[in-house]
This record gives structure tokens, C-alpha cells and sequence, in this order.
DNA sequence: GAGCCGTGGTT
DNA sequence: TAACCAAGGCT
């Protein structure tokens, strides 16, 4: 499947003085981010290195600026380049991923840095359709680092993209049915001679001034262009169908404590939720709590006594989870199970979720544990 | 196309 | 507070 032709299509006046302005914005308003090359670095003829453009662009999808920067930092101090990160264990990528959330990333990560590592050359692909072909990688991805790591002209489309875009043109119709006519006004507008610096200037024009709720038109480079602020509310766009409501499930969490503060746990399976990353037993989460036999589906028989409960949200369904704890003389055996000593807990493969339930049941632990290893 | 897939911040 | 939503991808 061919991406959309990368070239600039139709450009008029209107179009030229718009990638103009937000240039200009950006080069005096732009954020300085880890993973960045700034223009004037880029005018002294700098390159961004493609494995971190990458390794940024996969952490962002989906995900705040502010939380990706530790993760960033300390995947690039664990694993500084792709080869590096191609000859990983899965399960130490899984345990510094662990708390970012949507943890298929973290799996498809690793299978793209060994896919990388072992073209001719273990570079990546330079090109929209190169890029897309690898794990991970989408239709913005793809566009995303053959734009800023491979200056091609990329047309970029995120949602600040949607976001600028619908309200520079009151675009009324819906996402996603609005895509195409999103894509076609980027391509216009595509700054081609900075095709990088014009995609993360829309971006930072979507995060710090062109916001969801109450953006900031007076500070904006594009007032003058936009058509939003002269027929109406920019607040109205872009226009998206409503979300439906999260149902909730429930279930019950057992913790296993030993003297010196050993927990139980286990691994998930699979690619589905939180697939791959590190729990405490629990029941399943459908299942009704029902009084005194809530213990029945316990890991082993102790003497379970309740600790407590946590709620999480996840993406469609919220959960609560009773938490039990057993205080047991010993790390005995169980089949499926390990043992993680109270100083490990914070490096292991814990998706937040199941910090709670240990923080639940053993107040402090996790907190104790981070302190311990640093 | 639509459902699945985490988490934390903002309003 | 509940809703919204963030540099999406996969199936």
C-alpha cells in the first residue's frame, strides 16, 4: 500500500503565508524536548539521530510530553542505539516500559529494533512506506520520522494536526470521516524546504496554543488565517462523535507477603491486556465478589484477610479490585509463580494497576522499594 | 470501520 | 467530579 504522495499539492498564497508564519513562531517559541533538534541546530547542518526520533515517536503515541521524558531518558541510558536495543531481553524492555501504559508499544518496539538491526546496514528505512512496513509504525509514525529524521515532506497528522487544521478551515464534518480532507490541507500548507520543523510546529502550536478547551487565539501566528475565530467558537472543532460510557468489571487481588516482604506474582500472557507485564493473582475480572467465598479462588489456602480496594480506569472499562493479603512463614514453590523480594518490586514489569494493589495491601512497599534501589 | 489497548493531567 | 483527551496502532 502506497502512503500518499509525499509532494506539495496546489499550494496558494494562503497556504504559503500560513507554513511562513508558523515557522517564524517556531523558531522563536519552540520547546526544547530530549529527543529534539532545534532549528538553529539543524541550520548548522545537524542531523536528529533516527533511533531516537523513533524511540520518541513511539512513546508519544497516545501519550503526554511530561511523561515521556524519564522513560526516554532512560531507555537511551540503558540502550543508546538500535543494536543495543535489538539484543535486549524482552523482559528488561518490558520492566523500563512498565507504568507508560499500552504495553503492545513495548513489544513492538523490541521487535522493530531487531527488524532494524537486521537490514543490510541495521539503519532505518528512510522512506513513509519503509517505515510503515515495520512494527509499530503507522500512518502518522511513518510520516513522523521520515519528516523530522529524513526531512522528506511528510504530510504529518496527529491530533494537534486535526485539531489546527479543522479550526483553521471550520472543517463541521466529523472525525474520522474528516481525514482525508485534514490530509489534503496539510499537504498544501507542507513547508518542503523544512518539512521536520513545520510537522513538530504544528504539534507545538496544537499543545501550547491551539488547545482542546480554551485555546490561546490571541497568542496565535495564525489568527489572521484561521477561519474558526472569524465565523465562530474554535472550541467547536474538531468535531467528534460521542465516546461510549466504560463498563465496570470487578474481581479480587491476592497479595503474598513473607516476613522479609517477598511478594507473589506471576506473569500475563499474550498481546491482549497489559500482555507481557508482571501481576499479582487475582480472579478474573468479570466475576462477582460474593461475601465469604470470595477466598475460594485464592493462589494457595492461607489465611486471607482483606487490605483493602482500588479502582482503576483503563481505556474501556473501569475496574475494582478487592485486595486480600497472606502473611506466609515462607517463599514457598507455586507452579506459574515467582517470588519478587521487597527491594526488587519497583523493577519488575508492574503495570500501574498492580502498584496499586501491592501499595493496597503492604502501605509503603512500593515507595520502599524505589528508595532501595536508589 | 470499530473495538481493543494504560495512564495521568486538566477542566 | 466526571468527562475529556494526549505526537496511534493493531486486528
Amino acid at each position: 500500500m502506497a502512503s500518499p504522495a509525499p509532494t506539495r499539492k496546489h499550494a496558494d498564497a494562503a497556504d504559503n503565508r500560513i507554513a511562513a508564519d508558523l515557522l517564524g513562531w517556531y523558531d522563536a517559541n519552540h520547546r526544547e524536548l530530549p529527543w529534539r533538534m532545534p532549528p538553529r541546530e539543524l541550520a548548522k547542518g545537524l542531523r536528529p539521530d533516527p533511533y531516537r526520533v523513533w524511540l520518541s515517536e513511539i512513546m508519544l503515541q497516545q501519550t503526554t510530553v511530561e511523561a515521556v521524558k524519564p522513560y526516554f531518558r532512560a531507555f537511551l541510558e540503558k540502550w543508546p542505539d538500535v543494536s543495543a536495543l535489538a539484543s535486549a531481553e524482552t523482559e528488561d524492555v518490558m520492566k523500563a516500559w512498565a507504568g507508560l501504559g499500552y504495553y503492545s508499544r513495548a513489544r513492538n518496539l523490541k521487535l522493530c529494533a531487531e527488524t532494524v538491526a537486521a537490514l543490510p546496514g541495521g539503519q532505518f528505512p528512510e522512506t513513509e512506506d519503509g517505515l510503515r512496513a515495520l512494527p509499530g509504525i503507522g500512518p502518522y509514525t511513518a510520516a513522523a520520522i521520515a519528516s523530522i529524521a529524513f526531512m522528506r515532506p511528510a504530510a504529518v497528522v496527529d491530533g494537534n494536526v486535526e485539531r489546527v487544521v479543522t479550526r483553521l478551515f471550520s472543517i463541521s464534518t466529523p472525525l474520522p470521516e474528516a481525514k482525508p480532507e485534514i490530509r489534503a490541507h496539510v499537504e498544501r500548507m507542507l513547508a518542503v524546504a523544512r518539512p521536520g520543523d513545520f510537522a513538530q510546529a504544528m504539534m507545538d502550536l496544537g499543545a501550547t496554543i491551539c488547545t482542546p478547551r480554551r485555546p490561546r487565539c490571541m497568542l496565535c501566528p495564525l489568527r489572521a488565517d484561521c477561519s474558526a475565530i472569524v465565523n465562530g467558537d474554535p472550541e467547536l472543532y474538531p468535531v467528534k462523535p460521542p465516546k461510549a460510557d466504560k463498563p465496570m468489571r470487578r474481581g479480587a487481588a491476592f497479595v503474598a507477603v513473607t516476613p522479609d516482604g517477598s511478594v507473589l506474582l506471576r506473569k500475563r500472557l499474550g498481546k491482549g491486556l497489559l500482555g507481557g507485564m508482571t501481576e499479582v493473582p487475582t480472579t478474573g475480572w468479570t466475576s462477582r465478589i460474593d461475601g465469604a467465598t470470595d477466598t475460594d479462588s485464592a493462589p494457595f489456602p492461607a489465611q486471607w484477610r482483606r487490605a483493602g480496594s482500588i479502582n482503576h480506569v483503563f481505556t474501556h472499562f473501569s475496574l475494582d479490585l478487592e485486595v486480600f493479603r497472606a502473611d506466609v512463614a515462607s517463599r514457598t514453590a507455586l507452579d506459574g509463580h515467582f517470588w519478587s523480594a521487597a527491594d526488587e518490586l519497583n523493577g519488575e514489569a508492574l503495570p500501574t494497576v498492580m502498584k496499586k494493589v501491592i501499595e493496597a495491601a503492604i502501605p509503603g512497599a512500593m515507595k520502599r522499594a524505589h528508595q532501595g534501589k536508589s
